[in-house]
DNA sequence: ATTCTAACA
DNA sequence: TGTTAGCA
């Protein structure tokens, strides 16, 4: 049975998100699930390419970029100016994810900072009443 | 009970 | 995106 289809609240449910959220995405074109009338039915592609929307969103991707790599996936769009486009969005991509890796080094080595003045803090001083007695349990 | 559209926060 | 209203 790999042409199941699912029901908008089956998908939310299974990623974590809310209907409206789906709603959303098909707003903006990333996904176009058929119809039986109103209802919307959601193939396992269509699956996967939420799937993969909301995993690009997790590592920082916008909607947009999301759905360029997605597209390498059809045939249609594998020609060279596609590929160039891609190129250039790894390449991005790659730049804003080494400047978030500096910018949380940074942060932790502040943290450390922090940490270590508390902890000096607590050992210039003596125990309080209440700090005897918890460790006195 | 579910889903849908539309509109507003 | 969340929420909510009014339908089907």
């Amino acid at each position: 049975m790999p042409d199941r289809t699912y029901s908008i609240s089956d998908l939310a449910s299974e990623f974590g998100v809310t209907t409206r959220t789906i709603r959303f995405y098909e707003e903006k074109g990333l996904v176009h699930p058929r119809r039986e009338g109103q209802k919307r039915l959601y193939s396992a592609a269509d699956r996967v390419r939420i799937k993969l929307i909301l995993r690009g969103k997790r590592i920082g991707m916008s909607l947009q970029e999301s759905v360029e790599v997605i597209d390498l996936y059809d045939p249609e769009h594998n020609n060279e100016e596609q590929l160039h486009s891609l190129i250039s969005t790894v390449r991005e991509k790659r730049e804003r994810l080494l400047q978030q890796k500096k910018d949380i080094d940074d942060m932790l080595a502040g943290l450390d900072e922090v940490q270590s003045l508390c902890e000096q803090a607590l050992q210039d001083k003596p125990a309080s009443p209440t700090t005897r007695n918890r460790q006195r349990r």
